[in-house]
DNA sequence: ATGATGAATTGAAGCGCTCCAAATAGTTGC
DNA sequence: GCAACTATTTGGAGCGCTTCAATTCATCAT
């Protein structure tokens, strides 16, 4: 009942493995095997500087020979503390929560330092799940890429020492967030540098604080030059298929009615954008129509005409969320919290301009 | 010097949180609060069926003033054996395997077991340092998607229950993986079914043991068929580059001597190869080419024209790996392993079919 | 009431490791 | 050769929790 095989599935039975289950090797018999004192064993392990070199060879070799694996359980229980951090990301299949993964991972090696991840899969009763859970296993401390709006109160009330990475509205607590209003004007500024003057928005700021503050950016950015202007266009969602409406709406209007320059607010709405303009002989991209995209996707690389895009710097965001961790763990009385806010750059593609 | 904080910042400092550390409370200070023993704490957490009604809301009254978290160190290390498995994965940038974990933490947590994450970013060391972590961790089991061509030997030895997702070629261990021969049959069926018959198989055979595979079906669906041809379009990687690299190639030659079908062996490729045709009025997609993806990545969707693709049950592939890993953990005396091979399914979608 | 029976609770023995005071071995200077 | 140190090694006391035999409580038939 239990182990209900898949519908379609080739099975090839093999027996049991019957090695001798050594999962009793205990630090104990490496100590009688290498003819020393417990102590000794576990300070070759965790002090060697503190052991002669023959006393080491001896315990290693044991060690080997017995296959010892020492267990993290005893080793946290006794020391109080364990080596390894988690992270609780919102949503492993947005590639710049993996990214932001991959920079703390690296940061946090250099220390010595394991990183495990728990994905919460943007449901928020798994991030409280997950969250618990890294507090159970007395992580030496917890990274959060946390969802959108989640509840600071819940998350910040605990001793376990935890950084919160994409959020800056934390207070109590380091965050690591990164500045979407400049990410905008970023944007905005290079279609203005080019000359366009007759700027689309698309996308929707009531949606998500995000493309608020992107939004803002454009609009600090078309004010400080005279005779910009700044049409908002607002998109139900960021998907591709909102970029390809927007973009047969725009194609219906007069050419002299049609903005010269697009800041789309996220990747996959500049690429439907492109698709259509691309398909549309009277359109050329970018000298009818320049449009820029954000997040730096994959879906901007690999679009026929790529995409220019604001890139966010994931790996940067979880090395520096690392690092403010690991100096909140290691002193923990003089530590002080820190809201670090990175900027974003600009990734110049042939949506805006001719290679 | 530990602290560097990054090139541009902003930091507002805030006071270090003056909260009563509250590391210390341990279950003995619950049952002291309650008024009840220690075990019985215990008993009200793990075996609440064998405790009174009564006592239970003391304890959890007790727990609750106090903000008792139990220390899985501990129980671990007096329980012997935890409730949480590892997973570990050699590329969490590829979607494919961010859905076996999703699906793998689906099916444990109906066990309620918790499932962590490691990422080995195809590095080998790094697969190695996370495997070793986890079996330090004595977690209950581990679920491994190894890089390819791993050394098998180096990851079997051990106590620790293992399973490896999308890797047949393992003895001694369950393993899950996904049919690429029939994937590739099926692709290839399609189009041939759909009356083609000048197949062409783009992506390099030599290059990934998948891939060979899905070549072999290829191959055998047109042996199928009288009549039908198969070239093969050897590409250096299967990115959308690669892809419009060989579209121009086919767009050079006379209509005749290209092909009427296309089976890429990626999504990315078969995303240039649409681009490329798509942007050349003289051949339609699919009347004059047909064209079938591989892995239904979101590249598929969201061409401009979607890509007919296969589909691999990823999700499928971790809840499964996870119902062995979970059948071995419970019953190791009466487990026996299993090689569990999945099939993958054909998605129609413009790119060989009018809607 | 009384003993019997089962349910609820208790309390102590570890789980495997770190940490540290105490004991021992090894060195150096005179 | 001996005191005075320093470098190693030792062994035992926990770390916080699970387990389980032993004990106490509650119920019920007699």
């Amino acid at each position: 009942m239990f182990f209900r095989p898949s519908r379609i599935m080739v099975s090839i039975m093999s027996t049991p493995e019957n090695v001798a289950s050594h999962a009793a090797v205990r630090m104990e018999d490496v100590a009688k095997r290498a003819g020393v004192a417990l102590g000794t064993v576990s300070n070759v392990l965790n002090q060697p500087q503190k052991v002669s070199q023959k006393t080491i060879d001896k315990v290693v070799l044991a060690i080997d020979e017995l296959g010892f694996v020492p267990n993290r359980a005893a080793r946290a229980l006794a020391a109080g503390t364990s080596n390894t951090i988690g992270m609780v990301i919102a949503d492993l299949s947005n590639s710049f929560f993996v990214d932001m993964a991959r920079g703390a991972e690296r940061l946090a090696s250099e220390s010595g330092i394991n990183v495990v991840l728990a994905n919460t899969d943007m449901r928020r009763s798994k991030q409280a799940a997950n969250l618990n859970l890294f507090r159970q296993e007395r992580m030496a401390g917890i990274l959060l890429a946390p969802l959108p709006g989640a509840d600071p109160t819940l998350l910040t009330s605990n001793a376990t020492p935890l950084v919160f990475l994409n959020d800056a509205a934390i207070v109590g607590a380091c965050t690591v967030s990164v500045d979407n209003e400049h990410g905008g004007y970023l944007a905005a500024s290079h279609l203005l540098g080019l000359g366009r003057r007759r700027l689309l928005f698309a996308g929707d700021p009531d949606q998500a604080v995000p493309i608020a503050d992107r939004y803002r950016g454009v609009e600090r950015a078309v004010a400080e030059v005279a005779g910009a202007t700044l049409e908002l266009a607002r998109t139900p969602e960021v998907q591709a298929e909102n970029g390809r409406e927007l973009g047969i709406e725009l194609t219906q209007r007069a050419s002299v009615d049609r903005p010269d320059g697009i800041v789309a607010s996220a990747d996959l709405l500049a690429l439907g954008l492109v698709q259509i303009f691309g398909a549309d002989p009277s359109i050329r991209i970018p000298e009818d129509i320049a449009i820029t995209g954000y997040d730096n996707n994959r879906a901007a690389w690999d679009s026929l005409i790529p995409i220019t895009t604001i890139d966010q710097p994931g790996e940067q965001i979880g090395a520096v969320a690392a690092e403010l961790l690991l100096d909140e763990i290691r002193f923990p009385e003089t530590h002080r919290h820190v809201h670090s806010v990175l900027q974003p750059s600009l990734v110049v593609r042939a949506s805006t301009r001719r290679p």
